[in-house]
DNA sequence: ACGACCGTTTGACAATGTCGTACGACGGTC
DNA sequence: GACCGTCGTACGACATTGTCAAACGGTCGT
């Protein structure tokens, strides 16, 4: 049987769906986006809620992702071997250069935060665990688009083009070429204002035992702290590729 | 059709159990979990492995929780009303409490932890968004239990026995109904060292619009700074309470 | 070289999910 | 206040679909 079993498919799509809109959904609405008739997609929904993944607004009827989800999602990340190994790094990552840390890894050509380590100043920042970027912009996303194992490389970025999210945001495909070939060269990203505007960033790859790149792990803030004069700062640079290769080391990357 | 969709139910069920353990589990022992046949469930697992709910480890052929869970985690945390209102209000406690902060609320009889606010001391802290309390130990479980909407009260725990967590957890059940009556008399709860040893909390309901409870906040942390002499401590009981309220009322819960 | 286990494929059967249709309830509108 | 549209939900017939026993080709430990 190699065909996928469709009521799952299904399921996921709807799943799919309501994560990305932040407004609750009607049956009738899924079952317009996905082309299903409405009686199956309300079979799919009654199971998802019986299954607790997704709830009903008892006022309205909408629907919308349910706890059992979030639930699973921080079990993923006690299974991830990448994010249990990089803990104490990022850690002393963010200590050392002062600055939030944060580790991502590829996932549908977007990059997916795995783990956020707060800047070490106290102040008030929101948890971006699970949020995905974009892969083209972004110290993270450019280090592992860089460095891509598997072959998930520029290649798959070239089907949609690129969205520009500041003045700078690299948008041409040769350009973003030639910036991946330099930071293969010198080992590491920096995203400058290229993904926020007014902030900066740093990234390396991380490689397993079989020098697969599975992840990056970087620090950024704003422009004002994190470069001097437009320049890159070389003590971060350090601090991160440190970090990079450390990781890289407990996930048994001999190379290192 | 008032039946449910057999392979979703299975999907889930599978989820469910990889969500449990930690190491990964090959296809023989989830069918043999699970009463199925081995083909069955193989089936199911390339499923949801093609829509990234689930993830194959290279090397041994078995199987993990996949990335898509850890960002649809998130997007309910986004759809979250609660927690949405509450975040504003969860700040500003841990601050005036000087203490870390935790909102949960009852999801199949144990608390799910929907939002965390580290200690404002800058000391490293694990986040634990996501994780699953009991309810019968822990200041958010009792709370819930005892202003526990939707019939979701004690009775859901006296299928099993209570279980015990420190020389202080309450395993009686007599005991729990006395507790959880005199908690909802006074309007707060206090869980001194009955989920983890040394550390004591306090946490009080939070009501919605229809003056259903649908969450708890509450601020924990080690004995020596959250009791005076084994006592509770007013201010902080305060505190929390204010904090509780104001999220009420940010939900519609016109009585406060 | 053996045996035990692994993940995976196959193919036939019927149980299973699908989907057109219809019901009752709610919320606007003239 | 009767109308209309839309909502979530229920029913039931059909055949598509998923299920399952058995077997395949690995890899590991022996």
């Amino acid at each position: 049987m190699p065909g996928n079993i469709q009521s799952i498919e299904r399921a996921a799509a709807i799943l799919r769906l309501l994560s990305g809109r932040t407004r609750r959904l009607s049956v009738g609405d899924m079952a317009a986006e996905l082309g299903l008739p409405k009686a199956t997609a309300y079979g799919i929904l009654r199971t998802l809620q019986s299954v607790g993944f997704v709830e009903q607004d008892a006022e309205t009827g909408r629907y919308q992702l349910g706890a059992a989800l979030l639930h699973m999602g921080s079990s993923y990340l006690d299974g991830n071997e990448l994010r249990t190994r990089a803990l104490n790094w990022a850690d002393s990552l963010a200590a050392r250069a002062g600055e939030s840390v944060r580790i991502g890894t590829l996932h549908n050509g977007e990059v997916l935060i795995v783990h956020h380590v707060f800047r070490p100043d106290g102040s008030r920042q929101a948890l971006d665990v699970g949020s995905l970027q974009p892969a083209h912009a972004g110290a993270l996303g450019k280090a592992l688009l860089a460095f891509g194992g598997l072959g998930i490389g520029i290649g798959s970025l070239e089907h949609e083009p690129l969205a520009q999210y500041t003045p700078a945001t690299i948008t041409d495909p040769d350009r973003l070429r030639e910036e991946l070939d330099a930071i293969r060269a010198r080992g590491w990203a920096m995203d400058r204002q290229e993904l926020v505007d007014g902030e900066v960033g740093y990234a390396a790859p991380i490689q397993d035992r079989r020098a697969m790149t599975v992840g990056a792990i970087g620090v950024s803030g704003p422009v004002e702290r994190l470069s001097e004069d437009g320049e890159a700062r070389a003590d971060l640079i350090a601090y991160v590729r440190e970090a990079a290769r450390a990781v890289s080391r407990e996930l048994g990357a001999l190379r290192w």
